[in-house]
DNA sequence: CTTCAAAATGTTATAGTATCACCTTGCTAG
DNA sequence: CTAGCAAGGTGATACTATAACATTTTGAAG
C-alpha cells in the first residue's frame, strides 16, 4: 500500500480517473450511479477529506439536488455499500474511496487539523488483532482501523 | 495480549480487582474518583459490554446520581481521559477498561449481536499502518482499531 | 407502446448522540 | 475565614441518523 494522498498531486485528474473507475464498477455490477449519487461521490473526492453528512447535504442542496437529510444519507449508504466511499467512525464523517473496486479492508490516516484522509490497506486476518481473534474464537466480519494525528503539511504550519 | 474476556470467568472478582486497580491509579496520579465517576466505572465493568451514554445515564439516574446527559458525559470524559474506560467509535458506546494503568493503544473485538467487547493490545507504530504513516510523514497521536463480528457464544446460538 | 413492479427520490417528523451555558456546592490552600 | 477552583445540577440546544409515507423514475415483460 501507499499513502500518497498527503503529497502534491494533480487532484483534478485524480478525481476524474477515480470517477471513471467508479462508473466502470457500477456498470460492471449493475449498480445505478444516479445524479445525486454521482455528484455526492464527486464532492467527497474533490474535498479529499472527511465530510459530515450535513456538509455533503449543504453542497448538494446548493445545487438543487435535495434538501433533506435522507437524501444525503441514502447517497452515502449507496456509496459505502458499493465500496465507493468509506465512513470514518472516529469523526462520524465520510470520504470518497480512492481505489474503488478492489475489495478491501481499508485503514485511514486522519489529520485532526485539516481533516484530510489518506487510505491504506490492512489485512485484518494477518494482524495481531487477527491472532487475538483466532485465539478467542471470535469471527471478524468488519474491521475499523483509523489513526488520528497530524499530516505533514499541518506539522509544518504549527500544531 | 490475550482476549480472555469471552470465556467464562469470575466476573464479580474481575470487577472488584479492576476497581481496586482503578482506585490505585487515581490515588497515584492525584485524580479524583468521585461517587458518580466510581459508580459509572462499576456499571461499565459489570456490564462487560458496550453501553451508550444514555444507557449509562439510565443506570445512574435510577440510583439518584444525576438525571441529565452532561452528568454521564462528564463521567465518561473523565474515565476515558484517565484510561479507565474506552470509547467504541463504531458503536458510539463505551466500555470499562480491564487493565487500567498500562498506558496502551487498545484494540477491540466487538460482538454485533450481544455487544460484548474484548480488549486486546496493539502497537500502532509496529503495524503496517505504522509503516504507511512513516512513509507518508504522518504523525500518529491516537489509533482506533475495532473488529466487529460474532463472539464464540453468539456463533453457537445461531447468527 | 403500455403496463407494472421495483428502485429511487422528496418530505415531514422524530430518535439518538453530544455539548453549551450558567448556576450551585463543597473542598482546600493561604 | 475566604478566595479560587474542581465537580456536579439543570435546561436548552446542536449535531448525527433514521422512520414513515407519498411521489416519481426506471427498466423489464407483455
Amino acid at each position: 500500500m501507499s499513502a500518497i494522498e498527503f503529497r502534491d498531486h494533480d487532484h483534478a485528474a485524480c478525481v476524474r480517473s477515480t470517477m471513471q473507475a467508479a462508473e466502470a464498477q457500477c456498470a460492471a455490477r449493475g449498480l445505478r450511479l444516479t445524479p445525486v449519487r454521482r455528484r455526492a461521490l464527486e464532492i467527497l473526492l474533490s474535498e479529499h477529506r472527511a465530510l459530515g453528512a450535513y456538509d455533503l447535504l449543504a453542497h448538494l442542496s446548493a445545487e438543487g439536488l435535495g434538501a433533506q437529510p435522507p437524501v444525503a444519507y441514502r447517497a452515502l449508504d449507496f456509496l459505502v455499500k458499493a465500496g465507493l466511499a468509506h465512513k470514518i467512525e472516529a469523526l462520524n464523517a465520510y470520504v470518497g474511496c480512492v481505489h474503488p473496486g478492489e475489495d478491501h479492508a481499508p485503514a485511514f490516516l486522519i489529520c485532526r487539523r485539516c481533516r484530510s484522509v489518506a487510505e491504506a490497506e490492512t489485512s485484518p486476518t494477518k494482524s495481531r488483532l487477527g491472532d487475538a481473534a483466532r485465539a478467542a474464537g471470535f469471527r471478524i466480519e468488519r474491521s475499523v482501523v483509523e489513526a488520528e494525528g497530524l499530516c505533514p503539511a499541518c506539522q509544518e504550519t504549527g500544531a
